[in-house]
DNA sequence: GCCAACGTTGGC
DNA sequence: GCCAACGTTGGC
């Protein structure tokens, strides 16, 4: 069982839209950055992730999904009508993938960044490393169960 | 809006 | 293979 940070901006979707979907469903598609695609491919069914709000007036940790479906090619770099689109990806040679996540629990409030940069036992973690852009994370199920016990 | 950090691209 | 230019991310 491994542990997951996956990052979305809520003015594209929040944990509410994943909360929302029939289901509780979602593919992630988008992903275009090769570290965080081969993060991806290493989810397992039933890995944990935590949900964090990126790029908003509150960026933090506000929610836990699940991985569902393993990866899968991210069909929307197929299709040119798409902003993902990538006329390097193709069926046969799919460059990009995504997994599907379920939604788990809403967090009663927000584990803001700031929160998390005060905790002594988060220091190892990547995401509080400077100038960390990467969108999907390992998180050690450590710091998981850490950051959980902040609420 | 600013800026630091990082990834990607493309010329050489 | 190097590196400058450029684009993007994301906190503040």
């Amino acid at each position: 069982m491994n542990c997951w940070l996956m990052k979305s901006e809520p003015d594209a979707f929040s944990i509410d839209d994943l909360a929302a979907r029939p289901g509780k469903l979602e593919h992630w598609d988008g992903v275009r950055n090769y570290q965080a695609r081969n993060f991806m491919r290493e989810m397992k069914k039933g890995d944990k992730v935590l949900f964090y709000h990126s790029s908003c007036p509150e960026p933090g940790v506000v929610g836990v999904a699940k991985v569902v479906k393993e990866a899968y090619p991210d069909f929307t770099a197929f299709d040119p009508e798409s902003k993902y689109f990538d006329p390097k990806s193709s069926p046969d040679k799919p460059r990009w993938f995504m997994v599907d996540i379920q939604f788990q629990k809403k967090l009663k409030r927000t584990i803001t960044l700031a929160e998390l940069k005060q905790n002594p036992r988060l220091e190892g973690m990547q995401l509080l490393r400077k100038g960390n852009r990467l969108s999907v994370m390992p998180v050690a199920e450590s710091e998981f169960d850490t950051i959980l016990a902040m609420l």
